[in-house]
DNA sequence: AACTTCCGCAACCGCATACCT
DNA sequence: GAGGTATGCGGTTGCGGAAGT
């Protein structure tokens, strides 16, 4: 977003304590979006003197700005490590996975999307999610919109996944292709993989298991149980190193996910998967030709 | 081209908790 | 343990660009 100039009253603050009106006046607090300048005042201090400390760094680095401004501010956006652009089907099949989990803990959430803030995960969420929570007309916390993340959308985003991958591969090869292959291909056979640095928009953690120690969404496409060690001080383009280097592998291999899922909608439609008979009925038409088309989310509503 | 509406996102707010004295 | 301060979290707001009319 540009940066304007926009500046608005101070009241209702809560920084404000024990300045006499002089000094008040003086250390008008600036609020709305950052400038350039403020940016690079920011991240030079912080570079010389690092981070903490918020509201005595903010007067020490001459920031016109609330310490929780300045922390906001390097947390969400000026941190190196930070992740920016659209989330990858991956990432959207782990928010999702964990939001059923965990709920609006953004921040639990965050730790396990390495470069991704909370605030980003949360927009996410209030933008897309509920938004066709809302088209289907049902709340995003009921069984029922559950559901059809779990059987159709989480699907549909590791088939989209899968598919991207595949063009890629075809269209020109890549290292990022290749890697994808030989990961997808040693991730199921529990081999060792690293990510590639330079692959900008694909690294993630994998969630095999919590830290409340349950199983994935998937569990049964996930090698079994170990735990990682993610969020925290992971770089850019890195992955979260898991306790042992021998337990490290790839979030499931988006084609295993795929197929799984083909199968379990099959099941379901099938009978006695959906305690919602309505979903059921649902899944059951959409499930034909699920594998050979590429959905849209559009495209599954308007199934109903 | 001008205007309106929609939507995504950065930044804000209030509150809770952790930490310090 | 009480009081004050710092930090972190989740919900909400509103700006500004995109899309629609």
């Amino acid at each position: 977003m540009a940066a304007s100039q926009r500046s608005r009253s101070s009241d209702g603050d809560d920084h404000h304590r024990g300045e006499s009106p002089e000094e008040e006046q003086q250390l008008e607090l600036r609020r709305g979006p950052w400038t350039v300048d403020e940016d690079l005042t920011l991240v030079n201090y912080i570079a010389d003197h690092g981070e903490g400390r918020w509201n005595s760094l903010a007067r020490a680095a001459g920031l016109k700005r609330t310490g929780k401004s300045c922390r906001l501010r390097w947390l969400n956006y000026l941190r190196p490590d930070v992740k920016r652009g659209n989330f990858t089907a991956d990432e959207q099949l782990l928010i999702l996975d964990l939001h059923t989990r965990w709920g609006n803990r953004w921040s639990k959430i965050a730790q396990h999307l390495p470069g991704r803030t909370d605030n980003e995960i949360k927009n996410y969420w209030r933008t897309r999610v509920q938004k066709h929570a809302k088209q289907l007309n049902c709340d995003a916390n009921s069984k029922r919109f559950k559901d059809a993340m779990r059987y159709l959308w989480m699907p549909h985003l590791a088939d989209a996944d899968d598919h991207r991958r595949r063009l890629l591969h075809a269209h020109h090869h890549h290292h990022t292709s290749d890697f994808f292959s030989s990961a997808t291909a040693a991730a199921a056979a529990g081999i060792v993989v690293t990510m590639p640095t330079t692959s900008s928009s694909d690294s993630l953690a994998t969630a095999e298991s919590y830290d409340d120690g349950t199983a994935g969404i998937y569990p049964s496409f996930h090698a079994a149980g170990e735990e990682m060690l993610v969020g925290g001080g992971a770089a850019a383009g890195e992955w979260a190193a898991p306790k042992t280097s021998q337990e490290r592998t790839m979030w499931p291999s988006a084609a295993a996910v795929a197929e799984q899922s083909t199968a379990v909608i099959q099941a379901a439609g099938g009978g006695g998967q959906f305690e919602d008979p309505e979903l059921s009925g649902w899944v059951q038409g959409f499930s034909e030709g699920i594998t050979e088309n590429f959905w849209a989310l559009e495209d599954i509503w308007k199934m109903q």
